[in-house]
DNA sequence: ACCCAGGCATTGG
DNA sequence: CCAATGCATGGG
């Protein structure tokens, strides 16, 4: 029996909710989605374990007074469901997040001092597991975005949880036993090359050998979570750096050996000449503790063109 | 046609 | 220990 309950939640002001839930998903032309945001509408496919809901988030407040509505669809939800799906999504959207601090500490950069005002109230979204984090990130190694999101939703489509809702497929990432049995032959068919696919195969394998997935990470620090994430085959610095920021949700990650990081602030701190791995790592720790954060901002800034070069 | 893109592991010096 | 190389594919 299909029913629809609804949540409120109150995210850390400020918060803009345009910003945070519009910026990382744009999967138009696409014959499904596992996150849309449309007409103010953050759309997404929840993964609660033992059943999936749709969740469908509004603003019902202000960037300085922020509040969402959540109003959930699924087969038989309870309120401890919707308990749970509210939870999550706060997760996902990053509502915890006190951007203040961050704001005080960069207030001398000039430069991020005026992306923070351009991008006021813009939280840093999470991936739902540690193991998603890691999967997403071995397949973005070294393609460009465009081809990671067609084969990020080529996996997702083949191996994803999926539910009909309101007439509509929708669908949510893969879990850890659906990937771990996948056939390298299979894999590859999804434009992922042999080296990742076996990467991705067994990152899942490991996941199912652990208790609970990767997510008693979250009670490790950061340089235990590193050390663990780096002895997985397939995952570099990158890469378990981004676990921080994006599963984690650390404040102080800091993606060593991002081309495209290193080319942006080479842009708008170093007037364009170029600057290597060690000098960038030694330049970021004006941001810190707030690394995380930093890295988020100069992305956005990347994005919405405030940067010369590709 | 060619080159590169939000890395990583392996190999050869 | 460092440098070069294969990997896979779409877009400029």
């Amino acid at each position: 029996m299909e029913t629809t309950l609804t949540r409120a939640i109150k995210p850390a002001a400020p918060y803009d909710f345009e910003l945070t839930a519009g910026q990382p998903n744009y999967s138009r032309d696409q014959e499904f989605k596992t996150e849309d945001y449309i007409d103010g509408s953050y759309i997404r496919l929840l993964d609660l374990g033992d059943k999936v809901a749709l969740a469908r988030v509004e603003s019902t407040g202000s960037v300085d007074d922020p509040e969402l509505t959540i109003a959930l669809t699924g087969d038989d939800l309870s309120d401890g469901d919707a308990e749970r799906a509210g939870r999550q999504i706060a997760w996902l959207l990053g509502c915890d997040q006190n951007l203040r601090p961050f704001y005080d500490a960069v207030g001398d950069d000039p430069v991020l001092s005026e992306v923070v005002e351009q991008f006021y109230g813009y939280h840093n979204t999470r991936t739902a597991s540690v193991f998603e984090a890691l999967v997403q990130a071995v397949m973005g190694q070294q393609i460009a975005t465009a081809v990671a999101r067609i084969v990020r939703n080529l996996l997702i489509q083949n191996y994803g949880v999926r539910a009909s809702i309101e007439g509509r497929e929708w669908y949510a990432f893969p879990r850890a036993d659906a990937l771990a049995t996948a056939e390298v032959g299979d894999l590859r068919q999804l434009k992922l090359s042999v080296r990742k696919s076996e990467y991705i195969r067994g990152i899942a394998q490991a996941a199912l050998e652990s208790p609970d997935g990767f997510e008693g990470m979250h009670d490790l620090p950061d340089e235990e979570v590193i050390n663990r994430m780096v002895a997985l085959r397939g995952v570099g610095q990158w890469t378990a750096q981004w676990v921080l920021v994006r599963a984690l949700a650390r404040p102080d990650g800091f993606p060593i050996g991002d081309l495209a990081l290193r080319r942006t602030v080479a842009g708008l701190y170093f007037d364009g000449a170029e600057i290597n791995d060690a000098e960038l790592l030694e330049f970021s720790h004006r941001w810190s503790p707030w690394r995380s954060y930093a890295t988020a901002y100069l992305f956005a800034a990347l994005r919405a063109g405030r940067v010369a070069g590709s």
